[in-house]
DNA sequence: CGATTTTTGTTTACACGGAAACGATTTCCG
DNA sequence: CGGAAATCGTTTCCGTGTAAACAAAAATCG
């Protein structure tokens, strides 16, 4: 018998040295974090970069949308209907500066700046719930080592 | 003047606790990454998802379908036209066992198998040259601790 | 055995995110 | 100044991945 047949047949997988890969192996957390933030946060109705976007504008009132999508990693064309849905649900406001008529500010309207207000600690309680198959030091360890990997240490 | 406005101008933009959100912190890694992956191996005409499951398939030759699926946690609907493009491609073959005509089971073709061969050597050196940015105790210690989040301790 | 339920993979319809082309403004320089 | 180039955001179009409904086969159980 091949023993690579049967194991495989068993669902014994091998996945030889991609089990090592930093891409592979975010990939498979990220989709982790993302079923878990789902199963507890699913019925506030939005998604994690939904929120992120409106915690940030949160904290940087009249921050100009591109700055936003160069630091979040979102696509210019992505980030326009990000805002265009947040503008539509009436969560936040655009404005054009005199300065430069070409770029747009964002800021949390007074129901956004509530709805953040309201939702926050619930997110706050999932980024803590999220180290429950981890040991307390490990846990605290990957965070720290991908902010450096992404170069969030600074931006705290 | 608000510093807080000011430094968002000068995009100084204040993260607050979500820069401790494991979510978030993989979500800008897997980027990093994957501008990384197209930046080294775009002229293979691969993506990182379907050099993955060549490889794995090779690693696995008669594996069933869907417990690839499952373990690289890709859903049933894309897992067919992954497959399908790959065999339409000439790189995999599909096979109904006899004791269960539900099911499929995949393996390289011989084109799979050079073409995995051929490129192994690229992936895997990508592999090594992710940590560039990092010091080499650091990222052998971040890709530990994702193995153990994501539970592929025992899978290499 | 035969009906129901479960498993496995496919099809269909759709949402998300990105590339490219574009319009509007600003900046750069000759 | 004035034309060329760069910047900022939007629009259009398309590829990727998912959910839901489905079809076929196998397992379960009365």
């Amino acid at each position: 018998m091949n023993r690579q047949i049967r194991s495989a047949a068993e669902d014994g997988i091998v996945f030889g040295e991609i089990s090592s890969s930093l891409g592979f192996l975010l990939r498979l957390a990220q989709v982790k974090c993302f079923d878990s933030f789902f199963d507890t946060l699913a019925h506030h109705g939005l998604k994690p970069g939904e929120f992120t976007v409106l915690w940030v504008i949160g904290l940087n009132p009249g921050v100009p949308q591109g700055a936003i999508a160069r630091r979040l990693r979102i696509k210019p064309a992505h980030m326009t209907k990000l805002v265009q849905r947040a503008v539509d649900a009436g969560l936040v406001e655009r404005s054009t500066p005199d300065d430069d008529r070409r770029s747009v500010h964002l800021s949390l309207s007074d129901q956004g700046t509530r709805f953040v207000e309201r939702n926050k600690p619930d997110f706050l309680n999932f980024i803590a719930a999220e180290k429950v198959d981890m040991e307390e030091g490990e846990f605290a360890e990957l965070v720290r080592l991908l902010q450096k990997f992404t170069g969030m240490e600074q931006a705290g």
